[in-house]
DNA sequence: CGCTTTTGACCTGCGC
DNA sequence: GCGCAGGTCAAAAGCG
């Protein structure tokens, strides 16, 4: 009987417990399902908000094209009479995070691509756009790499034709050696880099042989001189020296056309160097190197952690005070054919150039920067596409592929989910990647290569830019 | 041994 | 024409 009891007390103590388990689930639903509410609300709000900025900023934006329509309409030749493009000291604005003052007529330029953007929705990125893109067959892209330079512009005037970002480095494959002399009266493009950097030179995926050196008048640190020999006869050179003012800031000038495919790294941002410049306002965007560039359209629209980076052609953007500043060596051959692009990367970005340059681009997403670390790997679309064969080619480079990798998902990423917050995320994720000496100088590689590419491709009717005159 | 770096000489363009 | 400065060449030296 006893134990009988003892039984039934268990089972009831059993039941209880099962109840009370019960009780607590219930209630722990509960607090979820409240808790559910709460941030559904909370999202609510934030829509609201967002909702709110929009309008806002599509409000400011209007008045902006006003404005911009307003001046064009006062200057009607200079867009209109090509032979008029050129201005008198030819320089052309490539700022990014720089806002210059006065509103040029680059700037209007800038701007319709800017609106031709906005028509097609924004959706274009770096993924989408490596999927998306028209396919060439091989023999369609053969045709195009050695097809002259009337054909080609004819496909870069198609508005917003997207290149992937290696076929604009391809491009450049087709302007080997045999035209040089081609180039030799058109003005060499150069870009020189100024990065904080204790090496003796900038990791930029390419392989450097010094073939000089020598003490440039002004500087008592000598100037070293670089040829590329990723490939043999591959023209492109870099001269590499320390700022006489600063000798933590490296001074990287490079220049020519690499005529080779160049590494992931470097390739990598090319694109994203080349977008930015095209978000930058492309001031060239019509004549020059700005005509690539907008063939690029939004490709790789994501980087636009760049935006803090002071991108722009000597004495355009840059103040008197800038430019002894920022050029405290005389610039190379001066008075020589040479057009030269300077990369500012030893400044951090300002906040407020981040946040005009959020305003520019309503496509701009800091909303999901998912660093993929060292896993990182290149999204299915990147590995069966374009770059695969550097992939191969550059194996060797782990670090700078990933590092490359990692930037690259985040294009992806950043572009797949198009928001307007956190700003303040973005801003430090711009600052730690345009640090990176690797991503600074592959930058500069890349643009070097895309700009020449440009250049040797326009021939005399290209633009010139820069100081350096005839 | 082959490749890279060093370094003095040479070339070239520009200003006076 | 001369001098200067930047840029390049090429032989010698260094290095793995």
């Amino acid at each position: 009987m006893l134990a009988f009891k003892g039984a039934a007390v268990k089972e009831e103590v059993c039941a209880a417990d099962e109840r009370s388990v019960e009780v607590g689930k219930e209630e722990q639903l509960k607090n979820t399902k409240t808790e559910m509410d709460e941030v559904r609300e909370e999202n609510d709000r934030l829509k609201t908000i967002l909702a709110h900025i929009i309008k806002e900023y599509q409000h400011l934006q209007k008045q902006y094209f006003d404005v911009v329509q307003q001046e064009q309409s006062k200057r009607p030749l200079e867009t209109t009479n090509p032979s008029d493009v050129e201005e008198p000291d030819e320089l052309v604005s490539l700022s990014l995070g720089t806002s210059s003052t006065g509103q040029k007529k680059e700037d209007v330029i800038s701007t319709k691509k800017e609106r031709e953007e906005d028509g097609k929705g924004l959706t274009l990125g770096l993924g989408c756009r490596f999927e998306g893109t028209r396919k060439r067959s091989p023999d369609e892209h053969e045709s195009n790499l050695c097809s002259d330079s009337s054909s080609e512009e004819a496909n870069e005037e198609e508005p917003g034709e997207p290149r992937p970002p290696t076929e604009i480095l391809m491009m450049s494959l087709g302007t080997g050696d045999d035209e040089v002399p081609q180039q030799l009266p058109v003005k060499k493009a150069r870009v020189t880099v100024r990065a904080r950097c204790d090496a003796p030179t900038m990791i930029d995926g390419c392989q450097w042989r010094k073939y000089g050196q020598k003490i440039a008048k002004g500087n008592p640190c000598p100037r070293a001189y670089y040829r590329c020999t990723v490939a043999a006869g591959c023209p492109v050179r870099k001269q590499v020296q320390r700022c006489a003012e600063d000798m933590s800031i490296l001074i990287t000038t490079y220049q020519g056309t690499h005529n080779h495919p160049l590494p992931i790294s470097a390739t990598a941002m090319a694109s994203t160097a080349a977008a930015s410049m095209h978000m930058s306002g492309s001031s060239a965007s019509e004549q020059g190197m700005g005509e690539a560039i907008g063939s690029l359209s939004s490709s790789s629209a994501a980087i636009t952690s760049l935006s803090g980076l002071n991108f722009g052609l000597l004495g355009s953007t840059l103040s008197a005070r800038q430019q002894s500043s920022y050029l405290p060596i005389p610039s190379p051959s001066p008075a020589s054919s040479y057009s030269t692009i300077t990369l500012d990367l030893t400044a951090p970005p300002s906040s407020t150039s981040q946040l005009s340059q959020l305003g520019r681009f309503p496509w701009y997403s800091s909303t999901r920067f998912n660093f993929p670390s060292s896993e990182s790997t290149v999204p299915a679309s990147w590995s069966n596409g374009y770059f695969s064969h550097e992939s191969r080619a550059y194996h060797d480079r782990p670090s700078q592929d990933s590092f490359c990798q990692s930037i690259l998902q985040k294009a992806i990423d950043t572009t797949a989910a198009p928001n307007l917050n956190q700003h303040p995320l973005a801003d430090t994720i711009a600052k730690a990647i345009t640090s990176d000496p690797n991503f600074q100088s592959a930058v500069a590689a890349a643009v070097t290569s895309y700009v020449g590419d440009h250049r040797s491709r326009n021939g005399r009717e290209g633009v010139t830019h820069g100081p350096a005159e005839d």
